[in-house]
DNA sequence: CGCTAACCGAGACGGTACGTCTTGTCTTGTT
DNA sequence: AACAAGACAAGACGTACCGTCTCGGTTAGCG
């Protein structure tokens, strides 16, 4: 438990408390961990964090948007972003690092972000603005290969990269994450060979 | 609005009224469609079909079974499952054909349905079982291309298979079925070359 | 458990079937002395006598008349009716022996009686001819009084037998049974005084 | 009916808005003297109050707890508390002043109150609480009649309240209120008789 | 140096929906 | 015709959250 949230915070007058912004967002992190995306309440959030219900839509609009910010801050560790050196091994150590890192509660809270944007227009935006980001800077990852020549000139890097992300994000919609060497292989075998010279 | 919720219905007895079943199902598709996944609540839909809570928790355990019901019940018009006789013209019609079916309320039900399923269990249940007699069932167009010696033998049909679905899940999720015939058609590019002898 | 319950019945035609009304007044007694009068619903009796809701309503138009056939079986124990020789001996010893009877599970029943009444007007008439034939049987205990000419010819036996028993349902009501040895004294000093010569 | 519900009330902050608390009362009020104990519900409060459940589930913890505040209201015409200078002239003077009194909506609340607490724990202990309270103010009669000399030292004030108004709730709970003068008279007569020296 | 504006916690508010329970009516198929 | 079984419409139950509001207090920074 953070040390932050036992004690107790006042305002620190006509500025936002960097303390009070830090508990919610540790509290919202606990609780998605330990109870999920049913039992993630702003409610619950503003209970753990002694924080009041107001502070908390005063700076994050939405479920969905307090959601981003504790993806983005679980995202210490390293977004997988390969470079191997072939296509091959790229893709490959792409999908499973990804596998990896969303196999903690990291997944969870991805899938929920997922979830909450198909009913809420503002983390329909908020999602697909991140996702934009990514798909974007995976296709370097493409890019770098058809510098080498590995990869075809026509074959498209964004459709590349969106295709393979695809793939990951269902198995993360469908719990299948683990156990996917042979899986991710077999895909992994498709998308070289639809993408090499 | 549906002629079956304005008549009044009757119990016929010890047995399940399939004059309610219907009324129910079809309160919760006009639900659906006018209020989206945001309005579409249990207690709704009992009040548009004129039928008690308890009746609808009798037949659906959860909201999911309901909006797969829906879903299935969507489903009249047939799913996409081509058979154009090569394997690039099959993956186009497959992704164009899927993303027009989606491109009505159905595709709002079935993301409602992949978001459901991350929150609760049995709709996750629901989803996978689901999901995979799909994969299962277009992996047929695979099998098909092998016999047709079109595609490799080594290729897996089902991976393949849930590689082209779970890009329509990304176009589904993220907002894009709409203009989508020249990204279809870098994807099914790289599919078929990754697939093909 | 009652061995009538765990057995299966079937109609017997076109009759009333003996055994069906008498596992449903059984399963009744048991639900009421398990769960009282706040778990006694014609849904538990019907269940726990495995007997059809309809039966149930076809024999008992209310709840209270369930209630009252259940007191009425329960009454196997004869009601108090002293007649010790003296006023002060019937008075007291009424009182007393009422309370004991009451101590039970009856006590419960009548109280659940009187409390439906309240609501329901079938309870209330069906109570009201139950408590009138009650109030003139007791007076026949001043009536001796008088005849013994222990009892002021002018003091009113229905006013007396009416007042008496009044104490006994506050008693009742306010849950007050146990333990009411000394303040029946004083009550039926009080009462004894008012009504000798 | 009454204006409070028409008008919109807002929330005076983080203590108890008296609005609200009025308009739930007069609600309640206005619902028992059209619908009487069967139409009462938390849920038909709510609506015609225009409050939300939960608001009167904070503060009255039970129907009863709400009823009791209902009847509570209602006694802004006194309840009676005769001094007439006479114990005989007390005792009737209570009776009847208790049973028109009773005779409105009044002894409508008190009698649901009562078969409210034959059901729920919650409602039989503020009841208790309730009438104890009443018996011992009323022993106060007795007491004064005590110091006038009138009334025997050795009749025990509590008991003679206690009989006299379970004389009362038993008039109240078998609908016999109307036209009681005569039966009241011989009944006072039998009190008198009893108490003084 | 006092005023004001924005912040903070707390929590009440009107609502909506949840999933369960009971009510009294109705129908089925069996005896 | 009575029965066991159980589906049905209706609606109340008490709880959980929603998002908004007001409260009383605190502090920073402007005037």
């Amino acid at each position: 438990m953070s040390s932050i949230e036992s004690q107790s915070r006042r305002s620190i007058g006509a500025a936002r408390n960097p303390d009070s912004h830090e508990a919610i967002l540790a509290a919202a992190e606990e609780i998605f961990c330990e109870a999920g995306y049913a039992g993630f309440s702003i409610e619950a959030v503003a209970r753990r964090a002694r924080a009041g219900k107001p502070t908390i839509y005063r700076w994050w609009p939405s479920k969905a948007h307090l959601l981003l910010d504790v993806y983005t801050r679980l995202k210490s560790s390293r977004m997988p972003d390969p470079d191997t050196g072939t296509l091959e091994g790229d893709i490959r150590s792409f999908l499973t690092e990804l596998v990896r890192f969303w196999s903690g509660n990291t997944g969870g809270v991805y899938k929920s972000l997922i979830a909450e944007a198909q009913a809420d227009d503002k983390a329909a935006e908020a999602l697909q603005a991140y996702s934009i980001e990514r798909t974007q800077h995976t296709a370097g990852m493409f890019e770098r290969a058809k510098a080498r020549g590995e990869m075809r000139a026509d074959a498209d890097s964004l459709a590349a990269s969106d295709l393979m992300s695809a793939y990951a994000w269902k198995l993360l919609l469908t719990d299948r994450l683990a156990d996917q060497a042979d899986i991710i292989d077999k895909v992994t075998s498709i998308l070289v060979r639809g993408l090499v010279k």
